[in-house]
DNA sequence: AATAACATTCTTGCCAACATGATTGTTGAT
DNA sequence: ATCAACAATCATGTTGGCAAGAATGTTATT
C-alpha cells in the first residue's frame, strides 16, 4: 500500500517563488541570521512543497549569494564579513548611482514632487519623534520609486539582490549617533536634483550618499558587526 | 529486478558546476541561440547526470537571466530584444566603470605597463591584418586583469552575468565598419587613465567605451540584431 | 474546409527509496 | 584520561515511477 506518486499539478512556480520569496525575507530581516543551517527535508515539510522545490529554492538563493550550500550538510545562510559588506558596498553605489540617473533621465521632474513634499516635515517629524521606522518605510518608498522610475530591469533585479545582502546592516547604521539627520540631508540632496531634472547631480548625489553610509560603517564597525 | 538507486558519490556539486559552466559557455557564444529548447531528460543524458542536477543548474541559469523555464514545457534560451539590450548595457557602463575606477586605486599604476604595451604595436597590427579574433583574445585579457585588479568578487559576478548575456552582441559590434579602431582609442584612453592612476579618468572612460559601443549598435540595429 | 471533441504525447513537478560520504557517538584498549 | 576503531546518524544526490496539465495529433461532424 503506498502512496500516491506525482505532481501537484499546476502552480508550482507559483509555490516555489512563494518559498523563494519567504526565504528572501527571513534572510534579508535576519530572521534566518547568518550561519542558520537550512534543511531541505524540514524547510519541504514547514512548505508543504516537495524536496525538489526546495532544492530548486536553495538553487536561486546560492546564485543570488544569499546561502552557501554545502554537499551533504544543508545549506547555511551566508554570513558578510566586514571586507564583504564593504565590497557590496562598492556595487551598491555604481548601481544606485545609476538608478538615480536612469530615474531621472526617463521620469518628468514633477513626478517627484510628492517625494520633495514627504521629505519635508513629515518625515523631519520622523526623526524628531525618533521614529526611525516611519523614516525607513519612508526610504523604501524612495527606493521603490527611483527603482520604477529607473525602468531597468535588469539593474533592478541586481539592486534586490544586493538589497537582500544588507538591509540588515543599513538598519543598523540608520540608527547610529546622528545618521539618520546626514542621511536625510544627503536623500534630499538626491530628490533635489531629481526634481530638477539633473541626472549627473542625481547620480553623484546618490553615490555620495551610499559613500557616506560605508564611511559611518567603518567609523563605527566595531559596534556594528 | 529493480537497478540500483542512490547518490553517485561525492563530486555531484563539481558536476554540477561543469554542467553550468558548459550549459553557459554554450549559451553566451550562441551555440544554443536564443529560443533554443532545453529540455531535461536531454541533458541529463548528454552529460550523464541526474535530472536533478540538470534542474540545479536550471535554477542557476535562471536567475542569470540566461534562460527561462516554462513549466511542463521546458526550458527555453532567453531572447534579448533591442530594449533589452538597452538596459542591459546601461548597467554594463555602470559595472565596467566602476570595475576600472577600483582596478586603478587598487593596483599599482606600473602593473598595467605590459598591457599598455599590448595595446601598442601589437594590437595594431592585428587590426591592420583584419585579425579581429586576435584583437578579442586581447580585449578578454584587459577585461579580465582588470576584473582581477578590482578586488570584488560580487562585482566580478555580477560583470560575468552580464558578459554571458552580452556576449554575441559584443562580437557583432566590434566587426561593424571602423568600430576597432574607435574601440581601441576608447580602450587605450581607459588604459593610459589607469596607468597614470587616475581612477576618476579611467571611470569615465571605461563608461563612454561603453555607451560608445551602445551608441553603433543603436545606429547598426538593423544589421545586428 | 473549418470546427469541435477526444486521444495521445510530452515534459515538468512530485514522491519514495536508496547510495554515498561526512560527522557524531559508542566501545574497547592502553 | 586519551586514542583508535567501529557503528550509527544525518542530509544530500540520484534513480525510478507516476500525476498533472499543456500542446499536438486524430477523428467526426457540419
Amino acid at each position: 500500500m503506498t502512496t500516491k506518486r506525482g505532481s501537484k499539478g499546476a502552480n508550482g512556480t507559483k509555490r516555489m517563488l512563494d518559498v523563494l520569496g519567504a526565504l528572501r525575507e527571513r534572510i534579508s530581516r535576519h530572521e534566518l541570521p547568518p550561519g542558520s543551517k537550512l534543511l531541505e527535508a524540514e524547510l519541504s515539510a514547514e512548505f508543504s512543497v516537495s524536496r525538489a522545490c526546495i532544492r530548486d529554492v536553495f538553487g536561486v538563493l546560492s546564485q543570488r549569494g544569499l546561502i552557501r550550500r554545502i554537499p551533504q550538510r544543508g545549506a547555511v545562510v551566508e554570513r558578510l564579513d566586514l571586507s564583504q559588506v564593504f565590497e557590496v558596498y562598492e556595487v551598491r553605489e555604481a548601481l544606485e548611482g545609476l538608478c538615480a540617473r536612469l530615474a531621472t533621465i526617463k521620469m518628468a521632474p514633477e513626478s517627484w514632487q510628492d517625494l520633495v513634499d514627504l521629505f519635508g516635515k513629515p518625515i523631519e517629524d520622523d526623526i524628531e519623534r525618533g521614529d526611525l521606522e516611519a523614516y525607513i518605510v519612508k526610504l523604501e518608498l524612495l527606493r521603490r520609486r527611483t527603482i520604477e522610475g529607473a525602468h531597468n530591469p535588469v539593474l533592478a533585479d541586481m539592486i534586490d539582490n544586493i538589497q537582500d545582502r544588507t538591509r540588515a546592516i543599513i538598519r543598523r547604521i540608520i540608527v547610529l549617533p546622528g545618521r539618520a539627520r546626514i542621511g536625510l540631508e544627503e536623500h534630499r540632496a538626491v530628490l533635489r536634483a531629481m526634481r530638477q531634472g539633473d541626472a549627473d547631480a542625481a547620480e553623484a548625489a546618490k553615490r555620495a550618499n551610499i559613500r557616506s553610509g560605508a564611511a559611518y560603517l567603518k567609523r563605527y564597525e566595531s559596534f556594528v558587526l
